[in-house]
DNA sequence: CCCTCGGTTCGGCGGCCGCCGAAACGTCGG
DNA sequence: CCGACGTTTCGGCGGCCGCCGAACCGAGGG
């Protein structure tokens, strides 16, 4: 059975401030490699590169070494799922931002963010209630795409799920919102489709995300939904 | 934002193996002395104490003092679902069970056994994929009950959702079975229900459970579930 | 072919953390 | 009121772990 031991074990790969950064910085979905996250968390690359042969070894992470160069990513969409519930419980506990850049930061990623590969933030839950109000997604009795919402997902977004393990809708609690908003294949596929059609850009480099003019419409005119075009700039 | 900090603090809760062990202990919805969880970890009863200040203190624990006991208890039902989350994630890796005793319990855990409040093991996924099959339960498109569904726990269980942040249906990943059974309001209230009817009835002191004859019967008639009762005694 | 640069390995240092035993505290039972 | 018992507090001990710098390795680039 799950013994305590293999517990510890994996809760102890994310209980390192500077591992739990990498982790974190992982959740945008891109691949980083072992400087950049060395940088980031304000390590020796020594140290970096200790930390991500534990979290390799540990399953959370893979790499891909190409020349000079160690590319690590979450290993699977459920690690990212994992880091967010952990994440939002972990939020609770006070600690307020502090700071002039930390708050507008923390401003932009309430705002609108990636959870990985799908939307969060006020953005992904207006998205998400939109979907329960148009009775595309059924939110009363659990979290799953009704008939009509799969005919939507396939005429408006081209989406067809695949057989797979991973869940077609599924909830995701949202830190922020303290709300849950749709993860899941249809909940990556309606990101990606959304940014390939430039309806939202990255803002700078972290994970948050804003709604751009052309987005805006293209909400208003497929969900009703209106928000307004990214608030702060860049 | 949740900074690595927060992440990692909370992790670090869970890091240690006799903490693991209280609350994989605790897992069983049952409120523990501290006295009993000593004796279960093996540590002594001043290190139990230290440990459960931390859990409590971390939020993923509560206290009741009664006399001069105190008893413990899982704060809330998202606690139990980050722990199995957790587990399913450990479980993966290797540390297969050893000894005779190890291999009968953790043989039992696998037959049927409570995850906090609802039912899991071969007899949870068989219950959650009959519920599929009678169009209760929508497992295509995410996992929520159906309006037939919705109709069903309430005319055979007397289920009625209460308004609350916890979602009536929810999937549970399950570590022995690695596939999803049913959890949430609903899966609570079946288990609870399944209990005070005496269809199942707990095995010796653990999470362990086995389903009794009447409890054959029952699933049998209301789900055409055939499975056996109780293949090992106790 | 050498130099640069990203990454790794290794030794060593410092601090944190889990453990225990001893002593103290409060409750309960007789 | 006294003894038993569950629990807590406090030192103190040992080990693990995260950190760094220095040396090393290998891939590119000029």
């Amino acid at each position: 059975m799950t013994t305590g031991a293999a517990l510890a074990d994996l809760a102890a790969l994310l209980a390192d401030r500077t591992r739990a950064q990498f982790c974190l910085a992982l959740l945008d979905g891109r691949a980083w490699t072992a400087g950049e996250l060395a940088a980031l968390a304000g390590v020796a690359p020594s140290t970096a590169s200790e930390h991500l042969g534990r979290l390799v070894a540990g399953g959370l992470l893979v790499e891909r070494r190409q020349g000079r160069h160690r590319y690590v990513q979450l290993a699977a969409p459920e690690v990212a799922q994992l880091l967010e519930d952990l994440g939002a419980h972990a939020a609770p506990r006070g600690a307020e931002p502090v700071g002039l850049r930390a708050v507008a930061t923390t401003a932009a990623l309430a705002w609108g963010r990636t959870c990985y590969d799908h939307l969060a933030g006020r953005l992904g839950v207006a998205i998400t209630s939109a979907l329960g109000e148009r009775g595309l997604l059924d939110l009363t009795g659990g979290f799953a795409l009704t008939t009509d919402g799969m005919a939507w997902f396939r005429a408006e977004l081209g989406f067809v799920p695949v057989p797979s393990r991973r869940p077609v809708a599924r909830a995701c609690l949202d830190w922020t919102e303290r709300r849950s908003h749709l993860a899941g294949q249809a909940g990556a596929h309606l990101r990606s489709r959304m940014q390939h059609n430039g309806w939202i850009a990255g803002r700078g480099d972290g994970r948050a995300v804003r709604l751009t003019p052309s987005g805006t419409r293209a909400l208003s005119d497929l969900l009703g939904v209106t928000l307004p075009t990214a608030a702060t700039p860049t």
